[in-house]
This record gives C-alpha cells, structure tokens and sequence, in this order.
DNA sequence: TCTGGGGTCCTATTCCTA
DNA sequence: TCTGTAGGAATAGGACCC
C-alpha cells in the first residue's frame, strides 16, 4: 500500500486530500510511522525523528496513529487479496506475499490479476497500492517499489501501479539495485560492504565468497550470495506462529523515581498479560528491556519453570527483573516481551509456589510467603526432603528414571490421600 | 541533534551439567 | 573425588524489517 496510514486517514478526512499529512511524531519524543506523498515532497520520511519532520515541513498536518482503525482497513485489503488466493502471507498492515500460482485458470495471469486486484483496492477502499509481480518473494518485493509513485524533480508523480519482472530478466532487474534494497542489508551491513567496495546487488553477487563472510559472518554471507543471485526459495506462508508479544514505551520525560518505574513495569506486564491470554498463549522466558535518558539500552531475561500467562506472576517476574538495575541516570524507554510461546496447560499442571505468595497487584506479600513456606516445610518435614519438586523436574526424572528427583515409593501421594 | 513500537533472527558469552 | 571438556540452554545485545 501507498503511504497506508497517511492515505487511511485521508480517506476518513477528505478535506486532508493534497495536504502533506504526518502520522505519528505527535509528542516532543517519537518518529514518523507514515507520510504522503505531499509530505515526502519536502523531505519527511518513515522513521524520522519528529522533530526533524517538523523542521523541515512546520505546515504538515501532524496526526497521531489509529492503529486500531489501520488494522480494520487492513483486514479488507488482505479480504480482497485472499478472493485470488488462499496463499497470503502478511508481512505487514500494509504489505502481503501471495502465491497465485494456482490461480491462473480462474482469474488470468498474475500480472491480469495484480490488474485486478489493484483496481479493486482503489475502488473499493479508495486507497493506492503497488503490485510487483516475479517468481521469488523478495524479487516480487523490490518489483513492487518500482511501482510505487515516484518523487522528480520536488514532485510527486504516479508509479506505473504494476511492475512485473518477466522469467530469464530476473538478475538484469536485480543487479543494478543498491545493495541497501536487499533483505538483510541495513545501515551497518551497508557500510561494511561500502568498505569492500561494493554497492550494488551485482558487485555483491561477484564478490568472491571469502571476502563477504569475512565481512558479515558465514550466515548472512551466505544469504546474502543467494539473495543476490536471485535465489530465494522461501515460500508464502500463510500462518506463522507468534514467536514473542511485547510492549514497549518511550516516556515523555525519564522516569526518574523508582516507584514510578515499579508502577510502569507492573503497566506492561498487565498489558503483555492480557496480550498472551487473548492470543490462548502462555510465555516461558520473560525479557525487560531498559533504555537510560543516555540512550544506553539493555535488557534482562527470565526463563521461568513454569509458562504463565497470569498477571500477578508477569508482574512478579518484570519487578524482579527490574531490581539491581541502577535507574539514576532515568528511565527514557522501558519494555516487556514474552517469548517461548505455547497453549495453556492443562489445567491439572503443577502451579508455582511462588505464585502463591504474590498478591493480585503481583507483589510479593510477606504474610503469603511465610505460609506458603510454612506450608512447604511441613510437606517435607512429613514426607521428605524430595517430596515437594517442580513439576519440570519431576517430568525430566520420568525421562530419566534414578535421577535424584525422582519418586521414591515410601512418598508417593496414592489417590484418595490427603496432600 | 535525535533516535517509536511491534516484531524476527543471529551471535557471543555465560552458566550448568553430564 | 577432582578436574577438564563439550554441548546445550539461558542470557544479553544487536541488526534488521515495516
């Protein structure tokens, strides 16, 4: 899509039409998530500071993103796409891959269709799209730039709409791109390239192979050789399972007492909490990431013997998280992420002791903890040391039978005894 | 001077365990 | 019993994408 988020929110307010229209870089802190064409005219691009948006176009209109709203639009443009083909991928709100391969007798070439779908786009939502036809994603990706509108000469001009990049043409097309248009290739592997001399797809393919894993590594050497050959077997996925959900936030001002850092981390586990219930997920590993008023950042994980999705524990774990970081030089970001996904547990799971001494609000309550230890030396006390295990380990001593967790007869709970 | 938020993937280091 | 080692998991950081 052309500009999406600038272009939905003229769609919604007409009298924006031929305005230069900023999404996002609304607060003193934050960049540029979209801008159109008119802005883009005057220098403004996505991932700009805003402050620097603003100097270089004070009379744009400036709007804060409605995420909420994109996403709607998003749903029909992805419910067009998916009358051509069931094979869609998302790769963004605005951007999708789509194998039409089984396609062709019902509605045409794949160019007819890019047509056709670019017109029902138009037509439909009153929004601009670029199609870029090719046999491999990311070549079907650099075709779809070639589409897009261009900026000559301090104007905007419309793109062709469709650019197709016919069979046997492929490394004419790619070779003469910059290298920055591959997939992998950012400012840092950019310059590393600019420092061998190489600047486009084609010095990279010829790059004897030595030189660009000394360079970059044996991984991205490798991915990038194929890439700039052309090769790019990864096929439209239409599912992919969610890896990790996160939140993040950059204040207006640095947090500077930790009280108000306590309260916000206990924010974003509540938000990344509800995130994993209403996905049906439960996370493992828990990950806080801090950014000083210095810029400097970093982060610091939890794996947990238990996967959670339950706020009181979040919380626990991103307040423990948080302690023994040094916060005077204050807080300007600070974010939670969960990772190692997976459904719910049964319900008849081992549950955290520790858990049990927390309160509601996550915090650990010193008169919980007492009983819960309380609870558990008595277990033992009875029963033995070994009678009271995490689950996990329990599970691995199954695995393997004589490890030292493992069940002793004498105090095994039988059904029907009390425990 | 200024540098978002949502992610994925890769690499290096550290720690634990067999 | 102690020590060295190898492999895997956990952890931390960074590059990159839209």
């Amino acid at each position: 899509m052309d500009a999406f988020f600038a272009s939905v929110e003229v769609l919604d307010r007409p009298e924006l039409a031929g305005k230069p229209v900023v999404v996002g870089g609304v607060g003193r802190r934050g960049v540029v998530a979209s801008a159109s064409y008119e802005a883009r005219v005057f220098g403004v691009r996505s991932a700009m500071p805003s402050t620097q948006a603003r100097r270089l176009c004070p009379h744009a209109v400036f709007l804060a993103g409605r995420y909420e709203r994109y996403q709607q639009v998003s749903a029909k443009v992805h419910s067009i796409f998916e009358s051509y083909t069931p094979l869609v991928e998302g790769v963004a709100l605005d951007e999708a891959f789509l194998d039409v391969t089984g396609s062709v007798r019902l509605f045409g070439s794949a160019e007819q269709m890019a047509w056709q779908i670019r017109h029902r786009i138009c037509q439909e939502l009153g929004l601009g799209a670029s199609v870029g036809v090719a046999g491999a994603k990311f070549l079907a990706k650099l075709a779809s730039e070639a589409a897009k509108p261009r900026l000559v000469g301090g104007a905007a001009v419309p793109g062709a709409g469709v650019f197709v990049v016919p069979e046997g043409q492929e490394l004419d097309f790619l070779h003469r791109h910059p290298v920055r248009a591959l997939w992998g290739v950012g400012s840092v592997t950019e310059t590393r390239l600019a420092r061998l001399g190489v600047h486009t797809v084609g010095q990279l393919a010829h790059l004897p192979r030595q030189a660009l894993v000394g360079a970059l590594g044996e991984s991205a050497a490798t991915g990038l050789a194929s890439l700039a050959w052309g090769q790019d077997p990864s096929p439209v996925r239409p599912t992919r399972p969610t890896k990790s959900i996160g939140h993040e936030q950059t204040y207006p001002e640095d947090l500077r007492r930790p009280a108000e850092v306590r309260a916000e981390a206990g924010r974003l586990a509540i938000a990344v909490s509800w995130r994993l219930q209403k996905a049906g997920l439960e996370a493992q590993t828990l990950t806080l990431k801090v950014r000083f008023g210095d810029f400097r950042t970093l982060s610091r994980s939890k794996t947990l013997p238990v996967p959670t999705a339950d706020q009181a524990e979040v919380a626990r774990v991103a307040l423990g998280l948080l302690e023994g970081l040094d916060l005077r030089m204050g807080v300007r970001l600070m974010g939670l992420a969960a990772s190692k996904l997976g459904p719910p547990r049964a319900p008849l799971d081992q549950l955290s002791l520790d858990l049990q001494a927390t309160n509601p609000s996550g915090l650990v309550d010193p008169q919980r903890r007492a009983r819960v230890s309380a609870a558990s030396r008595a277990v033992k006390e009875r029963f033995g040391a070994e009678s009271l295990v995490p689950g996990a380990a329990l599970e691995a001593s199954r695995r393997h039978s004589g490890s030292r967790w493992g069940p002793q007869p004498s105090q095994r709970v039988l059904p029907g005894e009390d425990s």
